[in-house]
DNA sequence: TCGGTTTTCGCTTCAGGGGCGAAAACCACT
DNA sequence: AGTGGTTTTCGCCCCTGAAGCGAAAACCGA
């Protein structure tokens, strides 16, 4: 069995049971975190220390060690810049690949879309910030066509999942959620027609409370809650349906 | 500069430019190719010649090589199994990266699904043979779960995309896109339906020329096309919908 | 008690999907 | 040529889910 010998900058040989050649890659995880903060939809950066790109906004994460998943790995980086247990969902994306991404390192990258409350507030390290997702700077890498990979997948699933209960707290009036759905969205939604659609598919069941009205009054709302804090895809938006349902 | 030692059976260390120690980690391109044989959705399999898991059926693939993206790496491998040129969708599904999914060896896997037309008929090296998607084997590693993913993937996508175009060949009669249909979904479509709704969307467009009719007569159909050969998502199914659409 | 405010309910409209039967267009056979 | 069988195509009606809007309900402060 030979001795792997180094072949560019961070590639090695690895020398598999059946004693053939193989390559070997760094691979790393990466999270785009969105979350609601200030009635705009943002996403969590990171400011680079080091080079290359020093200086310039990237998404957390890192590389992944020998004994973990990737999913493993995403939350043990992410330990270090928030509290992972404010992350309420947490979803693979899509693996980058392309051997130049990275300037002079062949790092392969799996990015993960995670949504948090719009309550929580985890105390962030002083290089760390929420990012409006329609104001952002050049971020490093390929880091901004992942955000957009993230954005995008948010705003389908807000239609046809209850993933809009990573985006909530708890408990919530209708006018609350919806100004989440318009903060996610980009556009505006009617609170009646919100109310209906959540009701009619039974992802959002009202509670016995009510919240107490502002200061210029108004009738109390009802408080509502997600039925599931797990994904459950709600609409099967088949077109060419099974007979049964 | 240290020179890398192994540590594991197909680990290696890499020294980064910064002169940290990174791990590095054999990466593999895995396929689930589906197509309609025999009125049936299959995949296409390949048996294992070599330890481990010898005999077993497993998904078409290989591993990554240090100049290449995943999806030039995927396309390379099947080139040896089929005609690449026949694979008429490819998308990216999910990587696996669990530490033990491979018994002796540390391997992260991406997977992709690709479509190949139910009229292409690529001639197989005699290891490799169409398996019908509901009758399978038992199959090599964690290929069941990544077949099943495209599966799933695949039935979503018929009733929201265009997907279909990669099922069908250029050119096709109602009826036969039917039985395309009822292969993939698994239960039965009204014909009449189908064609309505893909006329409404506009993913599908009448030909001028009309089929012959059968030995035993009927009306000659009309042959339609895909407007479009690459995926196009024809519904938003946008449920909270932006005001202008 | 009376405006102002916010939530909630009810009515109506609209669009897309599904079911089904009749008509159209072909074949084969007598 | 006519008749019966077959397949495709068209038209009509129903249903469901979504959207719009106005009125009623329930609160506030003055």
């Amino acid at each position: 069995m030979t001795v792997p010998h180094r072949r560019g900058a961070t590639e090695a040989v690895l020398v598999g049971p059946g004693g053939s050649l193989e390559s070997g890659f760094a691979h790393e995880a990466l999270a785009a975190i969105l979350s609601v903060r200030d009635q705009a939809l943002s996403v969590l950066l990171w400011r680079r220390a080091r080079a290359p790109q020093r200086g310039a906004w990237a998404l957390p994460g890192g590389s992944l060690s020998t004994e973990e998943s990737l999913e493993t790995s995403i939350r043990r980086h992410l330990a270090t810049k928030v509290d992972v247990d404010e992350v309420a969902h947490l979803e693979q994306l899509e693996t980058r690949s392309e051997p130049h991404r990275h300037p002079d390192e062949r790092v392969v990258a799996t990015a993960f879309l995670g949504v948090v409350p719009t309550n929580a507030t985890p105390s962030l390290p002083p290089d760390t910030r929420w990012h409006p997702i329609n104001d952002l700077p050049k971020l490093a890498f390929d880091h901004g066509a992942l955000v957009e990979a993230g954005h995008a997948r948010l705003l389908a699933k807000l239609s046809y999942t209850n993933i809009a209960f990573a985006l909530a707290p708890a408990t919530f009036t209708m006018s609350e959620l919806r100004t989440l759905y318009v903060a996610a969205l980009g556009y505006d939604v009617d609170a009646t027609n919100l109310q209906r659609v959540l009701l009619r598919r039974e992802v959002v069941h009202p509670t016995t409370s009510v919240a107490k009205p502002g200061q210029r009054g108004g009738r109390p709302a009802t408080r509502f809650r997600f039925r599931s804090s797990e994904l459950v895809v709600t609409d099967p938006f088949a077109v060419l349906r099974p007979p049964g349902a």
